[in-house]
DNA sequence: GTGAAAGCGCTAACAC
DNA sequence: GTGTTAGCGCTTTCAC
């Protein structure tokens, strides 16, 4: 006899007791693995379960236990690669821990994203994921203060909640230094403005600018790739151009490059650039980016499971994860002319 | 006085009703915006409701009422940019019809597929919707049978199932027919195995081409850059190099460009190449790829609006959404040489 | 309009 | 080991 793999029927424990012909606490029992039921039983249970194609239901579940082991996720941005490769780690570590992912995105605007984590809340998810949110500080302590919070790619050192990045400072300085010791002193910056990391590797820039003695030049962009083209074609109009640029991730860079190829520059010979984040957008051959490289996965699955430890009470302590960056030297540098 | 944003007091419709001087059932009437509620009460209620802090539990609302106001997304392959600008329609359109999104992905496993299904269910999300899932025909009838269900980016027509998706076969024509009206002969496909789409495109690419009196070549492939370079590389071990090269999707596309430049050949004087979905990759001004357009935050969109209509019961019998491809010239194609 | 009461499907003492 | 029972927080008749 042929029997549904998908049921369309809502069988409830009570329809599998009867069954089964024990009581509902039993099926109860069994379903949650308890050590204390009989083998007979149990057997006779599960296959009454399966035979009715039973589903344990969750909200009913949740809603007696309080918890509904699912974590809210936030994030801005998919169409950047750095996040949706992150988001590759966070899946397959909830997939391990055996968490459900409510996703929420809130356009890139505070109003969005007030939404989504209210939404969260509604749901009671144990926890709190915020990818790189746009929310004022002051919000995010505040919904650090009633639920898990995680946050990840948006440096933020706080008591209550766990941060976890990589060292925007340490990258920016590599892709300097990397860029110096080439040869290189005038070294541009194209920035990130709002963008997850995109202050701290602006401010390192100028630090470690001077430190070496060197005048730094900021253009402001956003982690977009037009941003790139528009502020390459801004230092295009510079008296005296740059020989390098460090851009503020992989997506700006990418747009620098073609706007500086464009203007007939050649590559690296006219000018060096350097990226960040390591996307498989640096790697494809074509474009063959010299790039600070973040392990994107890995900062996925680290946030995720440094959530469960604290919704998990294992660590009631905040804990701040900095990953270090490292320079992978492609093609798009090499010392300047002459 | 400072009011918690937050709190993380769990407070119930009970505390509202009694803070209001009410009974649960009125506050219950007034959160679900109940018409036939005195001004007065209205007031006084959600007046108690915010100094409370109250948020309605959504577990406890599904329980009740069976409906979940959530959608289970099945997804594979965020990496691929075609999906993850695709989950921008779907995100984007969830939002505004106000469902919240569970999102799993199987890892491009079936069995992974099924496990996230299977917690779907236990969830009891209100429909689902799978994205390009890699599960078998039989499986996905039989989830189609037990709740509303909508396949994206995998064509398959069931009467009891939905299908959102574009027209693989028609893409692939306009591509072939292209290259041939640009004077290319010889034109090779590099596929994408058991990619979305990637049948449908690799059969109307062999037929358009016998339809021309032209010889098809088909390299086995899948949806990476990877593959595509591994491709074009057994391409260049033929006696007779192709003309030109339709790639089964943009990534594809793109590491056989890779390949091919390394081998020497001239883009587009050497060799021709199209793409497939037109990603932000093929707009890439470096990359520049001419390719296949398909529309995909409306794909997402599509999608997701009509899984809603079906979930609403506002239609009984299924529908299949075929969107017109188009094509997209930009500089890896021209006439071949001589 | 408003309130009382019975569920929704499950868990978790507690008694036996 | 097993069954009884009282919730979990909400919706929804049904009286009034």
């Amino acid at each position: 006899m042929r029997r549904a793999t998908h049921p369309v029927n809502n069988v409830t424990m009570e329809d599998v007791a009867r069954a089964a012909g024990v009581s509902r606490a039993l099926v109860s029992l069994v379903m949650r693995e308890s050590p204390k039921v009989s083998e007979k039983r149990r057997t006779r249970v599960l296959a009454a379960a399966k035979r009715l194609g039973y589903r344990p239901n969750a909200m009913a579940r949740s809603l007696a236990t309080r918890r509904t082991h699912t974590i809210g996720v936030l994030l801005n941005d998919l169409r950047n690669p750095f996040f949706a490769e992150m988001m590759d780690g966070i899946f397959e570590a909830a997939d391990e821990l055996d968490y459900r992912l409510l996703i929420g995105t809130g356009r890139r605007e505070p109003v969005g994203e007030r939404r989504a984590v209210e939404a969260f809340f509604e749901h009671r998810t144990d926890g709190l994921l915020l990818v790189s949110p746009r929310l004022p500080l002051r919000e995010i302590l505040s919904i650090g203060h009633s639920t898990p919070t995680v946050l990840a790619a948006r440096a933020l050192r706080a008591r209550h909640l766990d941060s976890v990045a990589n060292d925007d400072r340490a990258g920016a300085a590599l892709a300097v230094r990397h860029l110096a010791e080439l040869g290189h002193r005038r070294i541009a910056h194209i920035d990130g403005g709002r963008g997850a990391g995109a202050a701290a590797r602006r401010s390192a820039y100028v630090r470690e600018m001077k430190r070496l003695g060197l005048e730094p030049r900021v253009v402001k962009a956003e982690f977009t790739e037009q941003a790139g083209v528009h502020a390459a074609g801004e230092l295009l109009r510079d008296d005296v151009l740059p020989t390098a640029v460090f851009a503020a991730n992989d997506l700006v860079a990418a747009g620098a490059l073609d706007r500086f190829e464009d203007a007939g520059l050649r590559i690296p010979e006219d000018m060096s650039i350097v990226g960040y984040d390591n996307t498989f957008l640096a790697a494809l051959h074509h474009m063959s980016l010299t790039t600070i490289d973040q392990p994107r996965p890995e900062l996925g699955r680290l946030a995720l499971t440094t959530l469960v430890e604290r919704i998990d009470g294992e660590r009631t302590t905040a804990v701040h994860h900095r990953v270090a960056p490292s320079l992978v030297v492609r093609a798009t540098t090499g010392p300047p002319r002459g």
